[in-house]
Order: C-alpha cells, then structure tokens, then sequence
DNA sequence: ATATCAGATTAGATATAGTCTAAATGATTA
DNA sequence: TAATCATTTAGACTATATCTAATCTGATAT
C-alpha cells in the first residue's frame, strides 16, 4: 500500500490524515508481523514526526473503529494489531505468543437458529499450537493446555 | 459436573483437589457465563473456603495449563474463563464485551501447506457483532468497526 | 488576514489487570 | 517424627492502557 492509497483509506474511513495517524498506519501496512502498541510507538518515534503514547493509542483505537485496523487480544500479553488489508485467519503461538498470519478460506457460519436475535459481523478463526521457531524446542508452554501424546 | 467429577477431573490433571481449588472450577462449571479473573475471585469469597487474589490466579493457570479451562482474551478488557466441558465456539459482542457459548460444529483446518513446519493444537472459531441485549440498541461500539449499513 | 472551533496531540497522572516475593501453612513421604 | 514439597497469603510490584487538562493545528467563516 504506497502513500496515496494509505492517506485515501483514512479519508474513506473518516479519519484525518495526520502526520502521527499517517506513521501508525504505515507502519502496519509496512509490517505484517503483528506488533505491540508499544512495539509500534517506539517505531513511529525513531523517525520524525513524533507520536505520544496516548497519540498512538488514541489512533489505533480510531483505526480500529474505522475498520482499518485489526486488534487481536492475546491470553496474557499485550494487544497486537495488523492492517486489514487482505482477509487472512491467525495462528497464534502458545508458547511465545506471536500472532502470525494464515491463509483466508471461507467459514461456515452458524444457522441463524443458533444466532438467535444476534446481529452477526464477522468470524474469525484462530489457530492455536506452536510456532515454527517453537515446534523444535521442548518445554512448557505459557498459555496452553500441556501437550499430551 | 458433581463434586465428585471436578475432584476427578482435577486429579486427572495433575492437579492436587485443594479447597481453593476446587471452589474455582465448580464456580466454572456451575457458571457458563464467562466470568473474569475478579469475578471469580469475589464470587469465591463470599462463601468459605476464601481464597487470596494470586491464589484465584494460579488456580486459573493451573487449569488452564492442565486443559480444564480455557482463556478467552478479550479486546481491551480482563481476560475470561470458562470450563472447557463441552466443546463449543465464542460469540463476543463488540458493544458489551460478553462472551457467549455458540453451538459447536467442526471446522475446517488449514491444509498441511500452509501450516508449514506449524503444530496446531485446536482451531477455535470466534464470531462477533452484537448480542441479543445489545442487538437493538444504537450508537457506537468500544472496539469493533463501526456498523456500515 | 484574522477569528473561531473542532479535532488532534502531548506529558504525565491514574486506573486496571495480572505477576512476583517471601513467609506461613498444609499435605505427603521417608 | 522429620523432611520435603505444594499451596496459600498479603501486599508490593509490573505491565498495559486510559484519562486529564493544556496546548496545538488546520479548516472554515468572517
């Protein structure tokens, strides 16, 4: 996504382009590995313009809210976010928490007798084991059922 | 699940039936409505046997890492439990935050190429939108898209 | 050009969620 | 009984995120 199309997406999601709110959403287009906010406030502040902590958490909640941005909560550490640009599902890694990104396919949705007077948005599907980098190792997991075989 | 059960479920798990416990998982079992770290912290001590704030968190994490419990991490909010019984998926509303149970149904797991040299342990499907309380209200919501219509 | 004003940014205080520590207690084994 | 290990506890501490009140910015109106 080049500069135009990032300053083009605010705008179609409401969202002034800011210097600061420009750098946050750049950076997450640039990086689709799925930082912290604090991972992204130290990475916007190495270069001008700068960005307060509040700053970067006030435009990642309005990026959120404009459907641009997506927070991913994990079990006991700090949120993630990555840009929604392209659909995909996650695979999150019981061991060392990193989210990373799987191929979309589509999900069967729950009948509209299970939904109940539920307004559907969307479903998401998460992949929970061990990473690439964790599958080799042994050990205890952090965050997961212990591993029985 | 009777007493007898969860005392057989937590040995089953390797885990000592320990007054605190216990008090834990039965309030779990008996409640399928996703209570937080701290809700179950008071619920457990407006009856004896008390427990302290960091025991209610071990015995969480005991439990979960023994399999019996699972964790949901919700965006911007305290993390929810609830006994893992019966296998069903998540529905959490974007406006109140509340996880509900979702009637379970298999799902599709990602072909072994894009899992790559991954272990996947459990594919978990969560839906999102606004529950029945929520459903009819307007206005915005805390951490999702705003609704295009 | 200047005034106005809503939106955006800021530093730092505050709130919330969860973990850690060290001591005491309780259960199990030798 | 003595030794050992797991568990519990209160409260300190850490991490993550939000709030506050002052200031700044830039668009629009005058």
């Amino acid at each position: 996504m080049n500069a135009e199309a990032i300053k083009k997406s605010l705008e179609t999601g409401g969202l002034r382009c800011t210097p600061q709110r420009y750098a946050v959403m750049a950076f997450l287009t640039e990086h689709n590995r799925h930082p912290t906010a604090a991972e992204i406030f130290e990475a916007v502040n190495r270069v001008d313009p700068r960005s307060s902590r509040a700053t970067t958490y006030n435009n990642l909640r309005d990026l959120v809210q404009a459907g641009l941005v997506r927070e991913v909560a994990v079990e006991g550490r700090a949120a993630r976010f990555d840009a929604k640009d392209i659909p995909h599902h996650h695979f999150i890694c019981d061991r060392c928490g990193n989210v990373e990104d799987m191929e979309w396919y589509d999900v069967p949705r729950p009948d509209s007798g299970s939904l109940g007077k539920r307004v559907l948005r969307e479903c998401e599907l998460i992949f929970r084991g061990l990473c690439a980098r964790c599958a080799p190792r042994t050990g205890q997991t952090t965050h997961a059922p212990r591993q029985v075989r």
